[in-house]
DNA sequence: AGGCGCTTGTGAAGACGTGCACAAATCGCG
DNA sequence: CGCGATTTGTGCACGTCTTCACAAGCGCCT
């Protein structure tokens, strides 16, 4: 019942293996999966029970069973999961063996951020360049990397092969950012402007709006507000009971 | 049929006019109809379709109104929405008519830019104090804000009334200042750094991870990749063709 | 006043995601 | 060599979300 995809799978990049087509809500998942499985690969686990592996990523343990098992991923039973082979697995799927090279626009406030972290780099992505429209702000050096003008995105898009781009402009500039990251054969953005993007067909768009994230918040605040008709002290004593944790539903919900 | 809530809607704070139980994914989708809202209101629109406010927010216009239909919310047939009037109840069911304080917990390279981020501001949220357990950072000043030492705290909070904390710190952090956060009354936590957290029942936490974005868009270009057995020439023309194009599945994921 | 066109609000169907509970498989031990 | 403990993989039922399609309602024009 797990035979459907023998062909090559965990093996090497290059050929064409065909890729399951995984359920959206199970990709958001799988880099989870990574992280907590890179955590237990570091402590010195080799393998990790579904129960064990679904407790450190956040998430019902049947849940990541079925996960995994979309993949064609091997278990064994009675044992668990090899991490080091799991890990090579979800680094497959997620077309984590190559680095990809990301281009980064707008190095304005958050732009400087995101050229700073180091969690791109240490989850398979390289910042292969920085662009701005701003002309006072090309030619800054960020990082070890020098800002260039957006305009010269041909000349990079010819030096790298770019598939992801990051917009981190002003809402106002994004979609013409957009059109230009598009027109040099981007196929992927990761947008953090405040706005819709108008994209042909074939391109992936993500967005990650921080404003947004906080009136999630609010709404629950002012709904626990609105359910509670009590005193409202707020400030003291309340210490962290150990006894009922639960990863809230909330949690997990960025992904998808 | 759509009186299931006239009592004190859209009138005032103060009350307690039991908030109308939102499915997640429409609480989701509120804070990207009221951008758009308030982008149409200042274009000078008063009213606005469902068609026309839906395009401008990149959802479907059915989805659109039966999420506005849920806040009980009074669109006219034959005309549409006031806009303003839906700006204000969207705000109100959101929580927020009152600008709510945050606290802001690590101000290493993100924490840097989410303090300075205006979006913040403008949408609703003041950030009340910036706090880092590296005694190195604390007493520099960010954007007329002072760092203050994260064991302050318990003072930050009987000052101001916090109820939303944000997490910018590493890791290796995270927990032990959710679990300060939480000890001073923090109901809702917005955590940036890539870790699973435990918290109590009643404490809403919602996930920003930036790799993991990239990574979902990994797989997606991994996927056309695999499919697209092709010359793969990457780099040249590919012009923007305004024909076909579509707000993405991905475009709205991120909340959910 | 009446009819017509437009737009909302919603019933119903289907797609999708979740979680329980259990059979099948594997390992270790006596 | 067989048995029991353990853990995976999955069938099934349930809940949530999405989308279509259309009746009900509203304003405008004649």
């Amino acid at each position: 019942m797990s035979q459907h995809r023998h062909p090559g799978a965990p093996g090497r990049a290059g050929a064409v293996p065909a890729l399951p087509d995984l359920p959206e809500a199970t990709v958001a998942r799988l880099p989870e999966y990574l992280r907590a499985l890179h955590n237990l690969a570091d402590a010195g686990h080799e393998t990790v029970s579904s129960e064990g592996l679904s407790a450190a990523a956040g998430v019902n343990s049947a849940k990541l069973r079925k996960d995994l098992s979309h993949l064609g991923s091997y278990g064994t039973r009675g044992v668990g999961y090899d991490v080091a082979l799991l890990i090579e697995q979800i680094e497959y799927v997620l077309g984590l063996t190559q680095r990809r090279a990301v281009a980064l626009v707008g190095v304005g406030n958050l732009g400087h951020a995101l050229a700073g972290y180091d969690g791109f780099a240490s989850r398979g992505f390289r910042i292969a360049a920085l662009l701005d429209a701003d002309p006072s702000r090309v030619g800054e050096e960020i990082n070890g990397l020098v800002v260039r003008h957006v305009d010269d995105l041909p000349t990079v898009a010819a030096e790298e092969s770019l598939a992801i781009g990051v917009i981190a402009t002003p809402a106002a500039a994004a979609q013409q950012v957009a059109d230009q990251l598009v027109a040099v054969g981007v196929t992927s953005i990761l947008n953090f402007a405040p706005c819709v993007l108008s994209v042909p067909e074939g391109v992936d768009v993500r967005k990650v709006d921080l404003a947004i994230e906080l009136q999630i918040l609010s709404f629950h605040e002012h709904r626990k507000a609105s359910l509670t008709a009590l005193p409202a002290t707020g400030g003291t004593a309340l210490t962290a009971l150990p006894g009922g944790f639960a990863a809230t539903d909330t949690q997990e919900a960025i992904g998808t």
